[in-house]
DNA sequence: GGCTAGTTGAGAATGATTGTCAATCCCGGT
DNA sequence: ACCGGGATTGACAATCATTCTCAACTAGCC
């Protein structure tokens, strides 16, 4: 399916923005991606974050969410195959859910107008336990 | 639920953009829907048709939809209840779904994790007939 | 015809994201 | 360890949707 990628070279800001990644269970934006970088002395330039979690997410290493107001957000899942999650809108804290149901109905649905090569986007949005007053 | 709406004029403003609204099948962004109203000749300042697509957009007059680039849309539904949309990702083509099973899943599934105020958002993205080769 | 509060719009401001490009670095070959 | 060339970096500028500002305008009401 996918040509040959695009080799990635192991670099300093390469494996700070992972490990800032690999210790956030939450979605994060890139700006929060990056003062957590200058937070812990790591710092990466802010083009090289934004490079970086592209690179990702073009190689399936991370997913994207896109917030209510339009900012994208990150996230190391650890799920392989494909998924949805049950996000955290306070804390950002995250669920990663699978719906087979969904996903063949949704299928099935866009067959039935007419429509190719489909795809789809499904969050559910709520506030966790953690964060009840 | 929603305490006193806020009272709405009737001005030349909000009638054009509503005129432009009812006309268009497809999900469209403000910039586009401003553009249309300059080619009408009847334009409106850029600023209120965001304003007005805000309150539209309160009032659960007007849908949106988030793009992959972070780009809000904008359409007119005729169904008055909450559903989703099988969207064609060239021409903007929109088909209204209803999807009761995903409806009660998400919730469930929220309540298993314990989470509260739950809402979730569902688009479904393909290319239409028309827009085949 | 006036009053007044909601509305408008040109332009500035915001803020996330992307582009630029010279300096720097990674890595395979030697 | 030493190159060399292509990948990577980052300070900064640029883009672009969206929001803010605020003085001028107007719909709705007496
Ligand atoms: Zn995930
Ligand atoms: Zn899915
Ligand atoms: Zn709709
Ligand atoms: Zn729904």
């Amino acid at each position: 399916m996918s040509g040959t990628e695009p080799v990635r070279r192991t670099t300093r800001q390469r494996s700070a923005v992972l490990a800032v990644l690999d210790d956030l269970e939450q979605f994060r934006s890139a700006q929060e991606i990056h003062t957590e970088l200058v937070r812990r002395g790591d710092s990466v330039g802010l083009s090289t974050v934004y490079r970086t979690l592209s690179a990702l997410v073009a190689d399936d290493d991370v997913d994207t969410l896109l917030r209510d107001d339009g900012e994208t957000l990150y996230r190391r899942c650890h799920g392989e195959t494909h998924h949805h999650h049950l996000v955290c809108r306070s804390c950002g804290a995250t669920v990663e859910v699978d719906g087979p149901a969904v996903e063949t109905w949704a299928d099935r649905l866009a067959a039935e107008h007419g429509f190719d090569e489909v795809s789809h986007t499904l969050e559910i949005f709520g506030r966790c336990e953690k964060c009840r007053v």
